[in-house]
Order: C-alpha cells, then sequence, then structure tokens
DNA sequence: CAGTGGTCTAGACCACGGT
DNA sequence: CCGTGGTCTAGACCACTGA
C-alpha cells in the first residue's frame, strides 16, 4: 500500500498505473474485468470504469466489449497542445502585444488551396497579411483566408484593432479543423518582417478550421526565429 | 429539435454545444446549473455533468465550484498529438522501416544538459546515434542520452536490431515528460544523413522523460526535409 | 456559510463483437 | 450467444470557494 489509497477514481488510476509500470500486468496482457476490480477495491463498478477510462484516453490500456480491457503493447505517446491566441501567448510570457496589419483584400482563392479550402466558384475569399509583435519585436508572421459564406460581416471589418483570430473566435466558431507543424526557410520576406537570417529556419503552424462542412479559415503562422512549442505529457 | 435528440451525454453534449455555437449562451456568461439542466433534459444530473465535464476537458466551458460553469471567452484551440514509435509512423505510411546505428557509446552528461536532465555526479550516460529510414530512404535522424541509473540492463543492450525507443518503451515507463518542437537548419552532418540540401529547415523536437523524479531518456528527433506533423481538432 | 460542481454508490439495461 | 464494457439513474455526501 502506498500513499494514494482511498477509493477515489484517482486513487485506484495510481495503483493501476502502479502495477502496469511494474509489470504486474505485461504489455498485451488482459486485466481483470471491472467487476472483479471494483470488487478488490471494495468499490463501485462506475469507479473502477471512470478510471480505466482514463487510462484507456492516455493510451495505456486497450479497452473493448466482451474483449476486455488489455495493456497496451506500444503505448503511444499523447501529448496535449494548447494553441494559444498569440496575443494571450505573448502577454503570457510577461512581454507587451501589438500587431499590424500588412495587407487586406478580397481576392480569388489560391489554386494551393482548392483541395481543402472549397468555397463556390468564383467567389472572393477576404485575405490577411498580419505581422505580431511581442515588446516591439517581431514575433511571428500569419497570412490568412477567410471564407466569407462562413463569416459574412469579416467584410465590414478592418481587422486594424482586433486581429482576424480573436474575431473569429468569437464570431464564427468552429466545429473541427486541422492543423498541422513543419518548417520553413526564411524567404526574403519573411527574413525581413521578422528580422531573422536568410535561409534561417522557422517554425510553421498552418491550420483550416470548418464549421460542419463550411470551410471559415485558412491560416499560416511562421514564428521568429527561436521558436519552441512546449508541452507535458 | 436536431437529428441527435437522445438522452445520451454526447447528445446533451450537442445540444450544448449548439446553444455555444448559435449564441444562446454568450461568451463569459453563465449557464444553468447541472440541476437545471437536468431537469431540462429530463436526466440524471450524472448525465448533465459527464457533457459538461467533456465541452470543459476541451477547453469550451470553464467550471468552478460554487461559481457555477460558463462559456469560455477565448476557448484555447487544444489539439492532441499522438508521437507515434517511428517504425509504426513509417509502416503506417505503407513504407518499410529500418535503421542504422551510427554511434553508441558511454560518455558524460553534456553541460547543455545538466539543468534538465540531472543524474548524478560523475556518472556516465548511454549516448546513441541513429538514423531512421523509410524504404531505405532517411526519415529521421536521433540523438539520445540513457540514463542508466534509470535503466541499468541498457548497458547491455546493442541496439542494433531493436531501437531505443521501442526498447525503452517497454522496459522503462516513463510517468511523465516534456516535449518541444522547433525547427533547425541542416548543418553539414545533418545535411548528409539526411540526403537534405545544406541549410534547409528541418522539423525537430526534443522530449526528456522521467520515472517520478529519475531522469530516464533525452532525445532530439530531426526528420527529413518535407516532413510534417498533423492533427485535427 | 451556502451553493455549486466533484464524486461515489448500487443497481440496471444495453450494444457490441469475440467465441 | 453471451460476456464485457458503455451508459444511465436516483440519490447521497463532500470539497471548494465566492458572495
Amino acid at each position: 500500500m502506498t500513499l494514494t489509497d482511498t477509493n477515489s477514481w484517482t486513487g485506484i488510476r495510481e495503483e493501476l498505473l502502479r502495477r502496469i509500470h511494474e509489470r504486474v500486468w505485461q504489455p498485451g496482457e488482459q486485466i481483470p474485468h471491472e467487476a472483479d476490480l471494483a470488487e478488490e477495491f471494495g468499490c463501485a463498478r462506475t469507479t473502477v470504469n471512470r478510471a480505466l477510462r482514463d487510462l484507456a484516453e492516455s493510451g495505456l490500456v486497450v479497452r473493448k466489449r466482451r474483449a476486455g480491457t488489455r495493456v497496451a503493447l506500444n503505448p503511444p505517446q499523447r501529448a496535449t497542445l494548447t494553441i494559444p491566441i498569440i496575443r494571450e501567448e505573448v502577454e503570457a510570457l510577461g512581454r507587451s502585444y501589438s500587431h499590424s496589419l500588412l495587407e487586406r483584400d478580397l481576392r480569388p482563392l489560391p489554386p494551393m488551396l482548392h483541395g481543402a479550402f472549397q468555397v463556390s466558384l468564383g467567389e472572393d475569399v477576404l485575405f490577411l497579411k498580419t505581422l505580431h509583435f511581442a515588446d516591439d519585436r517581431p514575433y511571428a508572421f500569419e497570412e490568412r483566408y477567410i471564407n466569407l459564406a462562413a463569416a459574412p460581416t469579416a467584410r465590414d471589418m478592418t481587422f486594424n484593432d482586433v486581429t482576424a483570430n480573436e474575431w473569429l473566435v468569437h464570431n464564427a466558431p468552429y466545429s473541427h479543423g486541422d492543423i498541422s507543424f513543419f518548417a520553413v526557410n526564411a524567404d526574403k520576406t519573411l527574413s525581413k518582417k521578422l528580422d531573422a537570417a536568410k535561409g534561417s529556419a522557422l517554425f510553421a503552424m498552418e491550420r483550416i478550421t470548418w464549421a460542419g462542412e463550411l470551410p471559415i479559415t485558412h491560416v499560416r503562422m511562421i514564428f521568429a526565429p527561436g521558436y519552441r512549442m512546449r508541452t507535458e505529457i
């Protein structure tokens, strides 16, 4: 018996974790039913279920009806990233945030995006180019396309005061999206805007969001040199 | 009434989501108690709780005892990354995986890591340098330090057949860790190993894992050009 | 101090999917 | 088919914390 030994679901989770870590239950091996565990711990099955469900979410065990619960063979490493609004990210660093809108116009959707981001034929999208600053030093460079069919009132926004990101969060909530992360070399424009040596490796993120079937926005964000995205597991 | 209208917790979640998306409940606004919602939906409070808990996990609402549940002002974008074992990632792409151990020796911990990765004074760590291939083309370059105090039997492993990653997953499970992602320029070595133009921007990941207080391993993985890490939200 | 979410219980029914 | 996890219920007590 270790310290954590209440019959709380977290306590039970710790004990199950211990058995997995200490190989009491081998990888791939089936572990006792919820009912048996409930009896062993002297608690309701619901409580055991809560603990096991949590372990399943983190990928440590695999659960199937009828087949029972097994210790995962290759527990995947899952990390939850929180991608904040840039202003909040900068302010959380204790630096002051500002931004500058470099371009804003209506234009056809570039062919590159036709596949992932389908808008009605011949319909223009709103294009924005923004530079984000932390303490007056460039922090990130953003290029964004907004589908006016999904957010018609964006047409009347200047986006000088409030960023498109924040405005969209409050005015065109998305239901799902795709994110990807990659690295790019600073071209001439980027190197100038982000105060980076030409050719520097820059961390970049691309995101598309939808409201149901309707695409809302496509954004590519490229961060100044030295940027790291961190998280804990 | 939409399609989803059972009294399942997912059905209730959909309805709550709808009210948030359609501004029935404004951002920052307090929503009804669990008890009231349970009455409205004609279900047990537990079921409403499950739905609200799920929304809270995804960051859409903020819950506090006594203060109630509020619609989040700036719903953070949360994304769950699954970081697989490289072999599985490559095989999932339908390509064949192989790897080659470039270096393996015992050495003192480099000063760079003294802060985050503390081992007993004067104790050597196991250093490994590995190149991962997909269909005989370089896929990723890995540099790893293993704390022999946390995984003593690693000393006897050649790591020629099984990669350190897979071996550690099965033999030295971690309790928590830090991950970060960033971009690096290909130096001479990287460009040669990864078959990349010198100076190319490469996507990189660094990870430290611990078992309790004991550091297990520090790994830096640098991917061949074109690599993207994707996920859905 | 009192209202709210957090959790636990004992029991029940059901859906899925191996055997 | 039938064992297992998934879910729901009605009720209870508790922990936290804001008014």
